[in-house]
DNA sequence: ACCGCTTTCGCAATCGTTTGCGGCCGGTTT
DNA sequence: AAACCGGCCGCAAACGATTGCGAAAGCGGT
């Protein structure tokens, strides 16, 4: 390939030893190097094109500067900002950024965190964890800085950067309840979930706390954060409580399910039925009618846990924190005013 | 962090020099050694755990066994599934995948390819061409295997695997001439990118194929894949050409721009004038009309870059030919027949 | 008994960088 | 003048794996 300057190269350009020009261009040790030196090396460094390899300092300093991101799904484009948010903070401290994918399920997570591992990754973000997560933990045991992104543990043992669900499902909540509607329904993510099992427990609060009815009954679970879930599970809630005026769905696509289930009992979604999401996704606003949704600032959060991670991994005795995100509420028209 | 098995470990434990453990544990060269030999090697490696330290191993060989991914926006939902299919297609052979974010701009593109070539990937696979693209020949000139997913570079240089454009805008135009639309026009890409070029040039060709008016007039490039530039190019072409009574929209995002240009000239998308999009996105069938739209196999496409990355890795000497990705079209409420 | 061949394995160098240790040199202190 | 000190730099040993080379051992053939 590209045959690279290496210190040897350097050293031997303006006479001194590979040690000299390795101090001379670490800023940490460039102090105990003569300045006339250290001024010599760096000009025949830049005039060689020298670039440290990566492997022979990750070698003897034991850091790759890289850190892995495991994902749960890179399909869903909930994780593109997520993504990008924290592969910025990283890469402007020379981090790089490994991406795996774990297709849903405890094991692949599990295989794909082994990866990095062996990979010596300085650092791991995950968004790929359920409530009870053995994987992620482990890793942290193993000594690995590890930061959750978008869901956490229940033990809260492991730093998370979320959004305040809890704040989120209010907004949504007080919405409707300031639309006149009562009767309020909450179709809800995997309770294995933080996410799902979190925005459920906000809702009914915050249902009692706007002395609503607050019955368990109101709520059924989606087996997956999907479309195709979230109209059947719109169609059981709607069979079990046609009165209902407003369903607070606990995710985007199980709102859009939702939208179906309405319209496949001969009902309109935002004139008779309100409903609203939760993510904004893109083109949300595009829908028919466009849906009023929760609005989680995903790029920040990434790039709120890629700043976690690097406090982390630079000194991990101080401990890092876990940080709510808070959430708008975008309006739109997927959300009316209760009708008498 | 964690204590690594080294080989020397292993050798200890049975007996053995650290040169017989590494060659019992490298099929290639694992023939030389007693097969009793390796087989205690093999017990001694599992029980340890041990785990071959990639940094000291890619040192020796100069191979890192991870590629580099350079995508142009992560946050668009476009990109999900092509870098899906090629991590799947990497990991299984055993490589990581480094991603990294141009954010558009040819600069971008440029850094992120070079902070990953100074991290020694061992090959690149760049989302995040221009048609006449300096960094990605550049870095295959230096000598590291490049693939190009979704576009290619104008003088075919480079191994690109992308969707076949001239096909696919082919199914749309016929589509539409077959249900009797004979003013059709075309808001095309941004035609500095092989995507918006192709299939600007492709309607052309296939209008004149059906006998139909293959005006340059019939085209208007939006400025950027987006819907707002598709709104605004949408709006100038049916104000140039008012009789059009159908549009092929160089992507589904400027087909969403088509929707709202024809709503705000009064008139309704799919009943009065006809779109096509192309890429076929999740919730496109979620719109109102749900659209029509030209649907490139993405995750295949992911996948077969990274099988071609994988042969033009392993054996260089053989170039790896371009392939083209047939398209299929799925046919939904925003065409119609034309009306007289 | 010797030669030559094969199998099996050890030795040591190598990849490029970092870092503890010690040496040299100039100047200051007692 | 001996002792000391601080600044600057070279030496060499790591880090863990791979690999060319050669040596030892085993074996058959003459």
């Amino acid at each position: 390939m590209t045959d690279r300057a290496t210190l040897k190269d350097i050293a031997r350009e303006i006479g001194v030893h590979a040690s000299t020009v390795s101090r001379a261009l670490n800023p940490r040790t460039a102090s105990v190097v003569k300045p006339q030196t250290q001024k010599r090396v760096l000009e025949a460094a830049r005039a060689l094109g020298y670039r440290p390899h990566p492997l022979a300092r990750g070698l003897r300093t034991n850091r790759t500067m890289s850190v892995g991101m495991v994902i749960p799904d890179i399909e869903n484009p909930l994780f593109g900002p997520i993504i990008a948010g924290a592969e910025e903070a990283l890469t402007q401290s020379g981090y790089s950024t490994l991406i795996g994918n774990s297709d849903y399920g405890e094991r692949g997570a599990e295989s794909v965190i082994g990866a990095m591992l062996d990979r010596q990754v300085d650092g791991l973000l995950i968004a790929a964890v359920s409530r009870r997560d053995s994987s992620a933990t482990a890793a942290a045991g193993r000594g690995v800085p590890v930061v959750l992104v978008n869901r956490a543990v229940d033990d809260e043992s492991l730093p998370a950067i979320t959004g305040d669900d809890r704040l989120g499902v209010g907004l949504a909540v007080r919405h409707l309840a300031e639309l006149g509607h009562r009767r309020i329904g909450h179709v809800a993510g995997p309770s294995r979930l933080s996410t799902g099992w979190g925005r459920r427990r906000a809702f009914l609060e915050w249902m009692e706390a706007e002395g609503l009815e607050a019955d368990p009954g109101l709520v059924e679970e989606a087996d997956w954060f999907q479309v195709e879930p979230g109209y059947r599970a719109g169609l059981t809630l709607l069979a079990r409580r046609p009165d209902l005026t407003a369903i607070v769905a606990g995710n985007d696509l199980l709102g859009l399910g939702c939208y179906r289930a309405v319209r496949a009992l001969g009902r309109e979604p935002g004139r008779d039925v309100s409903i609203t999401g939760y993510n904004d996704m893109p083109l949300l606003e595009m829908m028919q009618p466009a849906m009023t949704a929760v609005r989680v600032p995903y790029r920040e959060m990434g790039g709120a846990a890629g700043e976690a991670l690097l406090s982390l991994m630079t000194d991990g005795s101080r401990p890092v924190s876990s940080v709510r995100l808070r959430p708008t509420l975008e309006v739109r028209s997927s959300t009316a005013p209760a009708r008498p």
